[in-house]
DNA sequence: GGGTAATGAATAA
DNA sequence: TATTCCTTACCCA
């Protein structure tokens, strides 16, 4: 589930629970046993994400990189800290995956099984472990996971576009507008590019496109300097409640029971993120759903003419 | 039990 | 533009 909300939710896990720690690092998977031993044994100094990347920073300048991709997810057992006053711990979202196990241990009747252990059995196929005397944190499905150096770090850092937590700044709306404002690119593939801006993903390009009235086609120069400029602040302002409540809630400033439905359940969450043929919820029109670069956008063709 | 989609991006061509 | 990689959840039977 990896737009740039997660990440930086997930950073701010490992700040919280693993900084400043001794973390044991293992592959139960046996994929990454290589890069586990590398860092084994090291004390986490930081967590950081910018965009959908998150670099963990051990000792002796040892940097984890890891980026979750289209399925990556991390689940959080044992002492899991909240990380901000709206939200539950980030080990609530690993909570399918735990009633998965309960479900487990009581189909196959063991009652030996004891699902408040630490640390908890690794269930399926975790590629990394990492482990201080109170928290475990298994990783799943990760598209990049690798020990790197600082200049490596720095590398990827440079072809990254500005993230509104790390770089919240003037400077950063204007590099933001200048890249939009110069290219012929339509506008809804601009925004999924990650050296122009981080983080944002399927779900909130689509519905930015439609906050902002903006057909998702329109060539990034041909976009108006105000609208690239409200794009941004959009961003800035979504990201923030994405890392708030671990929602990607976009229907903020509707009536509380649009809120409070768009909280509860998934179908009721977005403008028009798979929504493909049911009527829009501002003007009725069928949302419409096309393959751009192979992933799928949803848009109103009537409020995004 | 099988088939498919999924909040992503690198690579080849 | 097409292919490849990674793993799980959900839907259907």
């Amino acid at each position: 589930m990896p737009e740039g909300h997660s990440v930086h939710r997930i950073a701010l896990q490992f700040e919280r629970d693993f900084v400043g720690h001794r973390v044991a690092a293992s592959s139960p998977q046996g994929r990454f046993a290589e890069g586990a031993a590398e860092i084994d044994g090291l004390t986490l100094v930081e967590a950081r994400a910018v965009g959908k990347q998150m670099f963990l920073r051990f000792e002796n300048d040892l940097w984890l990189r890891i980026h979750l991709g289209i399925y990556g997810a991390w689940d959080f057992f044992g002492t899991v800290s909240p990380i901000t006053s709206e939200s539950e711990a980030l080990g609530s979202m690993g909570a399918p995956r735990l009633r998965r196990a309960v479900r487990m241990a009581e189909t196959e009747n063991t009652k030996d099984v004891d699902l408040e252990s630490f640390p908890p059995p690794p269930v399926g196929a975790v590629r990394v472990r990492l482990m201080t005397d109170a928290t475990v944190a298994d990783l799943r499905g990760p598209t990049a996971c690798e020990v790197i150096g600082a200049d490596q770090v720095a590398t990827v850092l440079a072809r990254l576009g500005p993230d509104p937590v790390t770089d919240n700044t003037p400077e950063a709306e204007d590099r933001f507008v200048a890249s939009i404002r110069t290219k012929p690119t339509p506008v809804g593939l601009l925004l999924m590019d990650q050296s122009i801006v981080s983080g944002i993903g399927n779900v909130y390009r689509a519905e930015l496109l439609f906050r902002a009235r903006l057909n998702p086609h329109t060539p990034g120069k041909n976009v108006s300097e105000d609208q690239v400029r409200a794009l941004w602040r959009d961003w800035v302002y979504l990201l923030d409640i994405g890392i708030r409540t671990g929602m990607m809630l976009t229907m903020d400033g509707q009536t509380p029971e649009v809120e409070a439905a768009a909280r509860l359940n998934r179908s009721d969450r977005y403008w028009v993120y798979k929504r493909e043929g049911l009527p829009c919820r501002v003007c009725s029109t069928h949302i419409v759903m096309e393959l751009m670069a192979s992933r799928k956008l949803y848009w109103c063709p009537n409020d995004q003419a």
